[in-house]
DNA sequence: TTTTGAGTTGTTCGA
DNA sequence: GTCGAACAACTCAAA
């Protein structure tokens, strides 16, 4: 290809689709497709995020090689990779999807500001998100509603900006480039355990959705119901699926439709929280939140990663996690609260933990569903709501079926014991095969002490803010 | 302009 | 067993 093409460079990040993608379709012409992998979150990462990815990677590659083309992958960091790719590439212009967390930002601004004193033209788009940040703002202060309800009727009422999709997009063959030879290409890796990605794959889980979503609201906080949920969160975070193309085929025709739909501006929400004020990644919204004696409890925490603290709906979360990387959404509500509240650890404990472990890790929903959690973000859970991981677990795993899954040397147990093994006359936990302290921990914790403790730590914060 | 009502996800206690 | 109250404090928008 000479250079004189000119091409258009499309930098994918978290939008790995072809379909319903302004970055791709935006523009016409000859143009790259390019994927800096960048070692600092791929380290972040663990295994089945790292795993993931490889394979949206190649099924990425794959579609494009139908077209004729193809996906250059480079490793580095972008700011110094993206310049690079662009100048040796002769390309005119570069477009991407932005991102939210602070460190896309300064990237991205970093990159953008050496593209156009190179003198080429920077476009970007919103594609990973329904409503772009700063499209829903409260009208008496500007700012992005501190209240959820009142973000979703916005949300809801606002028309969506346009996406130019139409684009006359022909791919280029990153073999056939010139100018590869002094580029940091990394092969696209097979995905090593068989994790299998792509587009075509997130289609076909929003198509089956379809079959169950109507039972959403009556399904939802069920752990034990496999179809009770979407399974559509790292398609969402990976950008396999665009929301407005899930929003779209889900639309609102029942109630359980539109009540997934609603799950959406959750997710714009706190995306647009978090672009207003990054701080909220390491910060409380209210003041005096960050100042919770929390305590240094390196053993309760290594309890809880490893799914040992003797709560078995607790411990079947985290196991969950641990085994796939994924966890009911209940679930994470009940392992979360049980960190901050039942072990008083700071909450930036459990979401760098979550950070590594969630395949659909995403920063601002991490964050700020961490943050509901804990009390300390914005319309958050109020601080003395505390769950109770026993009534929790008999009421969303009635039949114990979860907790048999994922802690299954409590399986012999009755489904009325199997929430509270520590309760259980000592004949029936020798019939089930069960030794307290031995095959399976008495609690870490007593819920009832522990919270009174947290009430009393919560109270006090707010009582020196 | 001020007031008022409403607000994802809960638990405990006492009548 | 069921039921209502209490557990805070604040944002936002409608009245």
């Amino acid at each position: 290809m000479p250079s004189s093409v000119e091409p258009h460079l499309v930098w994918f990040r978290r939008d790995l689709r072809l379909d319903d993608n302004p970055a791709w379709s935006g523009h016409d012409g000859p143009t790259v497709a390019l994927f800096v992998l960048d070692p600092r979150p791929w380290h972040a990462a663990g295994p089945r995020r790292q795993s993931l990815l490889a394979a949206h990677l190649r099924s990425l590659d794959t579609a494009l090689r139908q077209r004729g083309g193809g996906l250059l992958v480079l490793g580095g960091d972008p700011v110094d990779v993206v310049p690079r790719a662009a100048a040796a590439l002769g390309a005119r212009a570069v477009s991407w999807n932005a991102d939210v967390s602070g460190y896309a930002q300064r990237r991205d601004a970093a990159v953008a500001a050496a593209l156009r004193s190179d003198g080429i033209e920077v476009a970007t788009h919103w594609g990973t998100l329904v409503h772009a940040p700063g499209a829903i703002r409260a009208k008496s202060t500007g700012t992005v509603p501190r209240v959820f309800t009142p973000f979703h009727k916005q949300w809801a009422a606002t028309e969506w900006d346009d996406w130019t999709l139409d684009g006359d997009v022909s791919v280029l063959d990153p073999a056939t480039l010139p100018g590869l030879a002094h580029l940091p290409v990394v092969p696209v890796a097979e995905a090593s355990d068989g994790t299998v990605g792509g587009e075509d794959v997130a289609h076909a889980r929003l198509r089956r959705w379809l079959d169950d979503v109507d039972g959403y609201p009556d399904r939802r906080d069920r752990p034990d119901d496999a179809e009770g949920t979407s399974h559509l969160s790292a398609d969402l975070r990976f950008g396999t699926l665009s929301p407005r193309t899930v929003a779209t085929v889900i639309g609102d025709s029942t109630a359980g439709r539109g009540a997934f739909v609603r799950q959406l501006a959750w997710r714009d929400w706190y995306a647009h929280l978090f672009v207003e004020r990054p701080e909220l990644a390491t910060h409380a919204m209210a003041p005096g939140l960050d100042d919770i004696a929390w305590l240094d409890d390196p053993e309760g925490l290594e309890a809880w990663r490893t799914g040992r603290t003797g709560y078995p709906i607790v411990d079947a979360g985290m196991r969950e996690l641990a085994a796939t990387g994924w966890m009911h959404n209940r679930v994470r509500m009940i392992t979360a609260s049980f960190l901050v509240k039942d072990l008083l650890i700071d909450w930036r404990l459990g979401e760098a933990h979550f950070r590594r472990e969630l395949v659909d890790f995403e920063v601002s929903q991490n964050v700020g569903n961490w943050q509901w959690v804990a009390g300390t973000g914005p319309d958050a859970a109020p601080y003395f709501r505390i769950f109770n991981p026993i009534m929790q677990g008999r009421k969303f795993d009635p039949d114990g079926a979860y907790v048999r899954r994922w802690v299954p040397e409590l399986r012999e147990l009755s489904d009325r014991d199997i929430h509270t093994p520590w309760e259980v006359a000592p004949l029936d936990l020798a019939v089930a095969g069960i030794t307290l302290g031995e095959t399976y921990p008495w609690p870490i914790v007593d819920h009832a002490m522990a919270r009174d403790r947290t009430l009393a730590a919560y109270g006090a914060a707010k009582g020196t803010a």
